[in-house]
RNA sequence: GUGGGUGUAGCUCAGCUGGCAGAGCACCGGGUUGUGAUCCCGGUUGUCGCGGGUUCGACCCCCGUCACUCACCCCA
């Protein structure tokens, strides 16, 4: 075969469950008035080097960024909340009612080395409540993921929350976490990590680093009034929707914008990487993008992640309806009156197809049987001269003769 | 960017110390001149990733290369 899909990316083929995944995740939040966004796959570069932060991974080593026929300087989205705080602030709708409430699905880039359940084109679903500060947001918001996932009959995933302080206390903390790991034995690697951002150190998956951070301070011991306060009325909410979760004080996001509420949903069923889906506030990210002060909480949840959870469960995501009738015909005029027969199932909303390329009846048959289909429709010409249609029902092979001009009513009938 | 593993039919994979390229599934046809899912019979499908080397002879050994894959870092 001369080509093959660029390096870290896939074909999403049918039967895949991929649109029931994608959408199923964000049914709940559909339900909760989180309206549908769409935004640009790319963006000026600048709107993510600002919103995510110029020092983490995902900025520093792992965009798509390209310039265009005018010298712009675009990049391939890497995440989603940045567009679509971008569109919000672009279009006034924080000017209307709070919080603005909107959902989105779609394909994310990193330019990383590919393994499993990860690409480098990738598909997040998502939500954003942008506008206030409310804890009872936040819990709502958490939820409506934990709900996303249960809905696809998933038991494995696990919630970790925790919260990253605020600019009142995080600086100090951040001080401290400093001083703290300048004392420890690190590779050179790590002694640098610890000047870009401290709080990185301690979702350090060696063992030799885990040992030393035994004793390290913890941002949830740290907070100030405010995010404590805050923090306490997220867990109740949480637990008032019956939400269970795991205090998670070591959690950190690899995007710079999260504080207060942060969490994470993995799942132990994926390979090395564990996370499904992550998320938090962001109440610094519109005032970084050079919009006015405009908090927000929201998450994304990985497509592909979540189809090998399903996968690790055992769990078949559903798939597409397929078809209701399928049209099997015997002869020259039997084929055209089994072309119109199908227009006619159609338009009256019965999915229905047809044996195409003259095969044998018996190939036929074998088609109506793979199709999925839960009647075949048989007619020969002499069908055709007497009038009817023979109606079959695939499942027990319960054959009918049925007039003509009451086949399309009776397959509605039975159907319903 | 670093390290390990794997490349043989559409798919999943066998292939002995180096001697004719294989199986199952799938697909197509027949058994039934008008009936599927079971059963029986038959058939189609190959640059053994690619390039070089060793050898009388290479899917097999050696060198290189590409792709895929898993893991590290990081993340969904």
């Amino acid at each position: 075969m001369a080509f093959q899909a660029p390096k870290g990316t896939y074909d999403v083929l049918p039967g895949s469950g991929f649109l029931a995944v994608r959408d199923g995740l964000l049914a709940p939040a559909e339900l909760a008035g989180y309206s549908y966004i769409e935004s640009p796959v790319f963006e000026d570069t600048e709107l993510f080097a600002r919103g995510v932060g110029a020092s983490t991974d995902v900025v520093s080593k792992e965009m798509f960024t390209f310039t265009d026929r005018g010298d712009r300087s675009l990049t391939l989205r890497p995440e989603g909340t940045a567009g679509v705080v971008r569109a919000v602030l672009q279009h006034g709708l924080h000017h209307g009612q709070l919080p603005v409430k909107l959902r989105y699905a779609g394909p994310m880039f990193r330019a990383e080395r590919p393994q499993a359940g990860r690409f480098r084109q990738f598909q997040q679903s998502g939500i954003e409540a942008i506008g206030l500060v409310d804890p009872a947001l936040d819990a709502e918001v958490v939820a409506l993921a934990w709900e996303g996932f249960r809905s696809l009959g998933l038991t494995g995933v696990r919630l970790l929350l925790t919260s990253l302080g605020d600019p009142t206390c995080r600086p100090a903390y951040r001080e401290e976490l400093t001083a703290f790991l300048t004392g420890l034995d690190l590779d050179e690697a790590t002694r640098a990590r610890v000047l870009i951002n401290p709080l990185r150190v301690l979702d350090d998956k060696r063992e030799s680093v885990q040992k030393q951070l035994a004793g390290a301070p913890l941002m949830p011991d740290r907070l100030c009034a405010d995010c404590k306060a805050h923090h306490d009325a997220v867990i109740e909410g949480l637990q008032s929707l019956g939400v269970p979760f795991e205090p998670a004080p070591r959690l950190v996001r690899g995007l710079d914008y999260y504080m207060r509420t942060t969490f994470e949903f993995v799942h132990d069923g994926l390979g090395a990487q564990s996370a499904v889906g992550g998320g938090g506030r962001y109440d610094g990210l519109s005032e970084a993008i050079g919009g006015p002060h405009l908090p927000g909480i929201g998450w994304a949840l990985g497509i592909e992640r979540t189809l090998l959870a399903l996968e690790s469960e055992g769990i078949t995501p559903p798939s597409e309806k397929g078809l209701d009738v399928y049209v099997v015909s015997l002869g020259v005029m039997a084929k055209a009156w089994a072309v119109t027969a199908v227009g006619a199932f159609r338009k009256a909303g019965v999915a229905s197809d047809l044996a195409y390329g003259d095969r044998g009846l018996k190939g036929a048959m074998k088609a109506a049987d793979r199709s999925g289909a839960r009647w075949a429709v048989v007619v020969g010409d002499r069908d055709l001269e007497a009038g009817v249609a023979q109606l079959k029902d695939l499942r027990n092979g319960d054959q009918l003769a049925v007039p003509l001009a009451e086949l399309t009513p009776t397959v509605l009938e039975k159907l319903a």
